[in-house]
RNA sequence: GGCGAGGUAGCUCAGUUGGUGAGAGCGCAGGAUUCAUAACCCUGAGGUCUCGGGUUCAAAUCCCGAUCUCGCUACCA
């Protein structure tokens, strides 16, 4: 399909703390340099993005620093956007979930699909706070894990040790907003059917998009679609957010997940009155730029949407990139484990275009990649600075030493091969990096662009123009080759700004001041041309287009990420000792009676093995006295079944039975942990007979 | 356990629909050069393409099995 204009949006970044590097190579990066060659195309492009700034864990943040939801989306909001906005990260319009055009816009969106019968109205038990009167949400329940023992685990998770959790499955659940024990309460949501439009994204995706997505969006997409969807809440319980434009909706706000993907919309709406041009025709090109771990969003639910609401198009592609290590290490917000992008900034200058070059050049777009400092600084010292901007520097200095500081004119006939080769070169260039950039492989358009600065570089090897210049006593005639040389280079470095324009933006702006040229000569259709900069034009002097990075700069970026990461690690564990030590609040004082109502004994374990597809259980025979009990027990991630047999335990006797994989469980192993969240057998010193009751 | 994505040179990564002796950058060894940000240029060493089967005249590439890494998901008292 011949597009006419093209729609580009990069995920909405969560507005509860900083971008990290990590984000803009996965996601705004790829989106920026994909927007700025579609300007550089004159096509009719619009980039929109914005703050993200409902949901829980904003309302947590703002409650655990004793501020409100909107404070907190205030302060990062204005982070996120100058760090985007320092970095070269060329938004048409970045707005925000929180702003009134955004609220119309959902409300009026979910109105729609009300009206229309898109929803199902669905009662359920949710956990209530009677104190404060309010639905608490999964993460607002906070209690002891049942598989680490971390007493700060959350409703849906344990961030100590990853667990997924359900509040259900809590020790001791607690309000996190009033520590008192949440009762279940009914309540009703929105409901949207998602089950209903397998056939159609089947149709769509599964078949549609096999060969045009990238693989691993595709995988993911029909790895959900064969999996069966469910209906899925589009409303929550709570007090931030965008409220449920219905009436007896009181206290009810729209999802999260359902009111973001609209800000896409909200924003194009505040950039433009033709707004619907870009949303509502089949010949506009809708791209969306995302991390991997929105695929599902982007790809189904929202997708979804835009069908059931109608009038809408949907996504030309999603191009998806993995995720982005530092140093060997996953990214953590939580161990502050990232490379943060207003750090960067100001630890590095208005050297911007470095981080972009590496992060686009090590970009995770088939699987997950590593950035280290130590990388940042061969790529930039070597490839930046050793090749690209030696080239330019090399060009320039010799039409000052050569050419008295001027572009000097190209002789037909004194043309030689590899004049030939050069231009030829630079017009096969060209089709490559269209191509590359067309079909979202960004590191390979750029490593194209160093190609071409490579070829300068032999090129002038090959000419040597330095010794050319010491034979003209006796052969003038080299002059012309030495300006054939010279001007041929300068053409090479106008060529170099428009290819490297979309990637490093500022390099370029820096390249046409050095060449005295405007910015319109950037424009795309001018790449390939060897006549951008006129005969006999004065040129300036060149300006080192990229500082080397040091050794020391390396060392003390690593021991920044590590001091810090250690810091936060260490007031985590200092905490959380803290809570081991004193007793919890919400356990009541017992009476004996209560106390000898469990039946501890001391048991041997006879036999272990793995319980079959489970990742975490541990099929246990234990010895009771005479009696033989079959006990599982969540410890396969700790123990081995070889190393445990022998081992002396303390069991719940008479807890009730349970069934867990189909294997009716007879008890329980009581278990501590150590500082290392390891879990430690509970276990007489001394050898006892098996069965002896423990009191 | 289920599903998805990966496992290619010392390191970071490319390898389109199976087909000339398997690639790039960095690092390493040697050479050449001095216009240039001690940069650039040339040459070379280095890979049983995770392992094991199979299909084929031909497999890094297709199929089956194993194994490891990452992600989603299930189980977790």
């Amino acid at each position: 399909m011949e597009y006419k204009r093209l729609l580009i949006t990069a995920a909405l970044p969560y507005a509860n703390g900083p971008v990290h590097i990590g984000h803009l190579a996965g996601c705004y990066l790829p989106a920026d340099i994909y927007v700025r060659y579609q300007r550089a195309q004159k096509r009719d492009v619009k980039f929109v993005c914005g703050s993200d700034e409902h949901g829980v864990p904003i309302t947590i943040r703002a409650m655990k620093e004793g501020t409100t939801p909107q404070a907190i989306v205030d302060k990062y909001h204005e982070l996120i956007k100058e760090s985007f906005h320092q970095m070269g990260i060329s938004f048409d319009v970045y707005s925000r979930t929180s702003s009134a055009t955004h609220r119309e816009t959902s409300q009026a969106f979910f109105k729609k699909m009300f009206d229309d019968g898109a929803f199902e109205v669905k009662e359920s038990e949710q956990y209530f706070d009677e104190s404060k009167q309010m639905f608490l949400a999964d993460r607002y329940i906070v209690g002891t894990c049942p598989v680490c023992s971390n007493d700060n685990a959350y409703g849906d998770q344990c961030e100590k040790c990853g667990s997924t959790l359900s509040p259900e499955q809590l020790i001791n659940p607690h309000s996190a907003l009033s520590n008192s024990k949440p009762i279940k309460r009914k309540t009703q949501h929105w409901y949207f059917p998602l089950n209903k439009y397998e056939t159609w994204l089947k149709e769509w995706i599964v078949e549609g998009k096999k060969s045009e997505w990238k693989s691993n969006v595709y995988g993911q997409c029909k790895s959900w679609i064969d999996a069966g969807l469910q209906p899925r809440a589009m409303t929550r319980d709570s007090s931030w957010g965008v409220p449920v434009p219905l009436p007896n909706a009181a206290g009810k706000v729209l999802y999260v997940w359902f009111d973001a993907p609209i800000g896409y919309i909200s924003a194009t709406k505040e950039l433009t009155p033709m707004w619907s041009d870009y949303w509502q025709k089949e010949d506009t090109k809708l791209v969306h730029f995302i991390g991997k771990d929105n695929i599902v969003f982007h790809c189904i639910i929202f997708p979804a949407m835009l069908k059931s609401h109608g009038g809408y198009i949907l996504p030309e592609n999603v191009p998806a990139n993995e995720f982005l290590n530092i140093e060997g290490e996953k990214v953590s917000t939580s161990r502050n484990w990232a490379v943060w992008v207003h750090e960067y900034l100001s630890d590095f200058p208005d050297q911007q275009d470095l981080l972009r070059y590496v992060l686009c050049a090590n970009a995770p777009e088939t699987k997950d990649n590593d950035f280290t400092w130590k990388d940042l600084q061969t790529r930039v010292n070597s490839e930046l600075s050793g090749n690209l901007g030696n080239f330019v520097n090399r060009a320039f200095v010799m039409m000052h030493k050569l050419c008295n500081g001027r572009v000097p004119a190209f002789h037909k006939e004194a043309t030689n091969e590899s004049d030939l080769a050069l231009i030829a070169d630079l017009k096969e260039a060209k089709e490559k990096i269209e191509a590359a950039i067309e079909s979202y492989k960004f590191r390979d358009a750029l490593s194209e662009i160093m190609a071409i600065s490579t070829k300068g570089n032999k090129y002038l090897q090959v000419n040597e123009p330095w010794n050319l210049v010491k034979t003209l006593e006796t052969t003038p005639a080299n002059q012309k080759r030495i300006d054939n040389c010279i001007h041929l280079s300068l053409q090479l470095c106008a060529n170099l700004a428009i290819f490297i324009n979309p990637f490093l933006p500022f390099t370029a702006q820096k390249m046409c001041n050095m060449m005295k040229v405007v910015e319109r000569m950037l424009d795309w259709e001018n790449g390939g041309r060897v006549d951008l900069l006129k005969v006999n034009y004065p040129l300036r002097e060149p300006q080192i287009l990229f500082k080397k990075i040091e050794d020391s700069e390396v060392a003390d970026q690593v021991e920044k990420l590590k001091t810090r990461s250690q810091q936060v690690m260490e007031l985590k564990d200092s905490t959380l000792s803290n809570n081991q030590t004193e007793p919890s609040p919400e356990k009541a004082i017992i009476q004996f009676e209560d106390f000898a109502k469990i039946d501890l004994r001391t048991g041997i374990i006879l036999q272990a093995e793995k319980v079959e597809k489970a990742d975490k259980l541990l099929k246990l025979s234990v010895k009771l006295g005479e009696e033989e009990r079959t006990i599982v027990s969540g410890i396969a991630l700790y123990f081995t079944p070889e190393e445990i047999v022998g081992k002396q335990v303390v069991v719940v006797a008479n807890l009730a039975p349970r069934k867990m994989r189909g294997i009716e469980s007879q008890g329980m192993i009581l278990m501590s942990e150590n500082e290392d969240g390891k879990l430690v057998f509970v276990s007489p010193t001394e050898p006892v007979a098996p069965g002896s009751e423990v009191r």
